[in-house]
DNA sequence: TCTGGGGTCCTAGGACCC
DNA sequence: TCTGGGGTCCTAGGACCC
């Protein structure tokens, strides 16, 4: 018996799931994003199969998937709710499976942590759970570590599954480009080119040293590791704790006042304070985000004097930040984030360079 | 061609203390 | 008059993920 890591993957869950509620869009291009209106500022959230086939992805801005959409194109408002409550169902289809460990690491992902000699049943075994339970369907990367596993499911789609371990880690990877790794993203891919370094092999081969030079103690360790396929094994099923919590809007037209800067600040803050406080926990500090037009980006925080459990005194702090905005310059985005002080508990577990959950 | 919203973690550099 | 190291805390910013 050896133990396994396995990643559970809903193939296209959004659009998953607004068709399983209106099986009349079944088979036609399916594009969830804002509030459903491809002339709004908003991008897609999920795309499907057949919508992706004219080259819509996630990400894209909605006036482009317009533009690239067919006539029987269906665009969608997203509906938080309902995904949320179609993860819970998920969830729990897979928590039903004996001897498993669940780690929930997004609305459509977990990892499954098992110990057995026959991963593939246990794959074929969560494919059916879930299917039976909300009629969707998943994909099933199986790993001798999170990374592996990870990534292997890319191989596995759709409503696949795919063995990736040390034994063809090269074999399958090894040629291929570092942007297809597990927390390499276009900027880390371009400066590791600079060093000659291209593909995940060469990643393997490099001087760690080096990459320690470039990319400071951890990471420049945990990307060399990643060229090998190296990663943590161990499934954790605590509960996730937030850190923070925040509110951020697009306008569809730019701010221009400060009165305007101001009133939005407060209400954004609000809500903010309101999730946190929904935690019961209080709030330690406050970013301020800011999007100028057309496209640059800052941001910014401020610790609080003490922690507070005050919503006046989160909505203060936000609003004293955002007096040393640019009023010059008009503005496109806003978001106030509230970080909340940590549980007694709060860090005893090492976490993986892989940043985001959900 | 026009770029969302919600998160986490890492690094560099300055301030400050001993 | 010119000048150590080491440690911690804080801020700003960067990168990545779903």
């Amino acid at each position: 018996m050896a133990d396994w890591v396995l990643h559970v993957d809903m193939d296209q869950f959004i659009a998953a799931v607004e068709v399983l509620r209106r099986p009349e869009l079944a088979g036609r291009p399916v594009i969830v994003g804002g509030r459903g209106d491809p002339t709004e500022r908003a991008v897609v959230s999920t795309a499907s199969y057949e919508a992706r086939a004219f080259g819509i992805g996630s990400g894209m801005p909605l006036k482009i998937a317009a533009r690239k959409a067919p006539e029987d194109a269906v665009f969608l408002p997203v509906d938080h709710d309902a995904y949320a409550s179609a993860s819970a169902d998920v969830m729990a289809a897979l928590r039903t499976l004996p001897g498993v460990v669940l780690e929930v690491i997004g609305w459509d992902e977990c990892f499954l942590g098992v110990t057995t000699d026959d991963p593939e049943r246990t794959a074929r075994d969560a494919q059916a759970a879930v299917l039976e339970a909300t009629g969707l369907h998943c994909s099933v990367g199986i790993g001798d570590n999170k990374v592996r596993a990870k990534i292997a499911t890319e191989f596995g789609k759709p409503r696949g599954t795919f063995r990736l371990t040390e034994d063809n880690w090269f074999e399958v990877m090894g040629a291929k480009p570092t942007r297809d790794l597990w927390g390499v993203g276009s900027k880390v891919q371009k400066r590791l080119a600079e060093h000659g370094i291209a593909t995940v092999r060469e990643l393997a081969d490099a001087d760690e040293q080096e990459l320690v030079t470039e990319f400071g103690p951890k990471m420049g360790v945990w990307y060399h590791g990643l060229g090998s396929g190296l990663g943590p094994h161990v499934v954790d099923d605590t509960p996730w704790v937030a850190r923070s919590h925040s509110r951020e809007t697009t306008y569809q037209q730019n701010l221009t006042t400060a009165a305007e800067v101001e009133t939005s600040i407060r209400e954004l803050a609000g809500h903010a304070f309101d999730d946190c406080a929904a935690e019961g926990r209080p709030v330690i500090r406050v970013h301020l985000k800011v999007r100028y037009a057309p496209f640059e980006t800052k941001t910014f925080g401020r610790k609080l004097p003490a922690p507070t459990d005050r919503r006046a005194d989160v909505i203060d702090a936000a609003v004293a930040l955002g007096s040393t905005l640019d009023a010059e310059r008009e503005i496109r985005l806003l978001g106030v984030r509230a970080e909340m002080a940590m549980p007694d508990d709060g860090d005893a577990v090492e976490r993986t360079p892989v940043r985001g959950r959900i």
